[in-house]
DNA sequence: GCCTATAAATGGAACGTTCCAATAAATCAA
DNA sequence: TTGATTTATTGGAACGTTCCATTTATAGGC
């Protein structure tokens, strides 16, 4: 039906009866001319099955329309919802994000990010891989790509952050583990090469200090941010002379792990020791103990990225605020029964 | 200091005081350039901050390198584990996949196919939305870009898909229920118009058939293919006159919310009631109790549907032969506590 | 009717690459 | 030396768009 070779400009030109520049201004949907014609080139766009070429059309345009997702860990339902929300804003804006997953590794962004700087991004999301160096997004500035960062950020660099408030999180879970009565209280997950590690544990040991906790009866046991790695880090804990009675875990994932190693000794996640999760994933609410964990609006967090971008786009310039979303913890079974009183103020926002 | 306007090879020819030619040559590591002069040119590309387009070259080379992966439910961990498994061959083959999320939206589908092919993909992965059309793929099908589907399938199409065997995993799944004494059997979530779908209630249908259970004892239940989707089957089910005792679940997800139900009613899954999943996600082995569900080598698949593409480019046809994926059941603990010597057996492959 | 103003349509150059055919340089056989 | 051969390098055309400067058609004013 449709010939061999793909349809052109000139082969809707020369089907339609008019020239190549009329068809070119059909396509952006010119103003410019006659509806009867628009009509007639439309048509014969539809007859010979033609596909517009965004990289010719690039070539002359300067500025393409495809903005890059660079994520870090796609198996992570977490950054799963920062997509989405990101999608959300991008399909109102007639822009279709292209998702590109480093498996947290940085090899393999450094292909991820050339690839697509190669391809003429107009911009790029990225939640950066863990032990990414600045180095990795000279190429970027140096090429005027904008370029905001999710979730993660990296130590030094300018490039513009949308990212929960960590420390408050911490903070409020920390306290909230505090107010029911613990006194010897563990971090459990992580490791130091991450901003947000830093942050979230920042944001816990001010909480023990402040609220009287000693020193030494705050412990930290790093480990892999994944379930794997919660049971790993419960083990370890629980092997201690003095163990901990309660746990804020880095993100859900871990806190998935440990109340599943809780379960396996026999130790009721709850009611026989305390833990609060991280990032609030729509797993949380579902799980058995329900899971008390720092809500931080991922979706919200990924729509507000977009629109960042997007207004950089729009203003050709590659800087941008900072973003520090705000946070609140949802109180819901792990750290045992409520007080009635409690019960309601939780659940809110 | 990298200038403005972004640099050609025009730029580094200057740079380098050879021709266009020759840095193009040594762009695509052609033997035929000396290599002192290569050496040259490289220290040039470095210098100007050289960004290759590869709009510009596809509009000479025809094949492009970009190979689009189309998915349904981005926030589904089981797609997440299909794309890891695409990715790890097509980075040993050095390309980027793109990913794109339908949303299981058709209209978001047929946008996203077309800025796609507008990109100018060499090939595309799609596990269509539900209630795609066969004419979704028309345009791909004229333009002769290769498609291959992934994990679900279109009625009629003859588009090569690459799926597990959905009706045999139904089949031993309900097999093993059976087999456990279960007498009244329900098929939990999902809806008829997904092929998916069809193939899994008819393996259950003929186990049953097969083994002796009664077309009044086998119940379905229809609904969406979420762990909320899950709740709201067992609530329908347990309010029946005579309700099941096992359950054969849609997917995983769906198992979650039944056992997450039969909890909140104070029923222990395994014990009181049983229920088998199908995809066997990672969370599966780590629920609690330990989800027995269909294996489909979801990595697996994803690999074999990369390398089918690799090839489809390669030869540059549009057909290839469907693949049909090896299950197994893995028997855990949510239908009963195992008699010993079943034990060994299931958790093997 | 003629000139001007406006509307609609057009040809050509440019964008940054690849690839072919052609040239230039180096090597070799006689 | 002179061709013939091989090895390196090069200029030009082409790819499918956009956009500017023109041209052509249509309408308006007198």
């Amino acid at each position: 039906m449709a010939s061999r070779a793909k349809a052109t400009i000139f082969d809707i030109a020369r089907e339609a009866g008019v020239s190549k520049s009329t068809v070119s201004l059909v396509l952006q949907g010119s103003g410019l001319i006659r509806p009867e014609t628009a009509v007639k080139v439309r048509k014969a766009i539809e007859d010979v099955g033609y596909v517009y070429n965004r990289g010719a059309a690039n070539l002359r345009k300067a500025h393409s329309n495809v903005i890059g997702m660079v994520i870090n860990d796609l198996t992570n339902p977490f950054f799963a919802e920062l997509a989405v929300g990101m999608e959300r804003v991008f399909q109102s804006a007639g822009i279709v994000p292209f998702i590109a997953n480093t498996a947290e590794n940085p090899v393999r962004q450094e292909e991820v990010l050339k690839s697509l700087m190669e391809q003429g991004v107009a911009g790029l999301i990225v939640s950066p891989a863990r032990g990414t160096t600045l180095g990795a997004f000279r190429r970027l500035e140096t090429a005027g790509v904008p370029v905001v960062f999710a979730m993660r950020r990296l130590p030094e660099s300018r490039i513009p952050v949308i990212a929960p408030d960590n420390h408050r999180g911490a903070y409020l879970a920390t306290a909230h583990l505090i107010g029911k009565g613990h006194r010897r209280l563990v971090f459990f997950g992580g490791t130091s090469d991450l901003v947000v590690y830093q942050e979230r544990l920042g944001g816990f040991r001010e909480a023990c200090e402040t609220l009287g906790i000693a020193a030494r009866d705050t412990l930290v046991v790093q480990g892999e941010t994944s379930r794997r790695g919660g049971i790993a880090c419960l083990e370890t804990a629980l092997a201690m002379a003095e163990p901990p009675t309660a746990a804020l875990c880095f993100n859900d994932a871990v806190a998935f792990g440990v109340m599943l190693a809780l379960r396996k000794r026999g130790l009721e996640p709850g009611t026989d020791f305390a833990v609060v999760g991280f990032d609030d994933v729509v797993e949380a609410e579902h799980y058995m103990p329900a899971l008390t964990s720092v809500s931080v609006d991922t979706a919200g967090l990924g729509e507000r990225a977009a629109h960042v971008m997007l207004k950089m786009i729009q203003s050709r310039t590659t800087r941008a605020e900072d973003h520090i979303g705000a946070v609140n913890l949802v109180v819901r079974e792990s750290c045992g029964p409520n007080r009635s009183a409690d019960l309601g103020m939780g659940d809110a926002a």
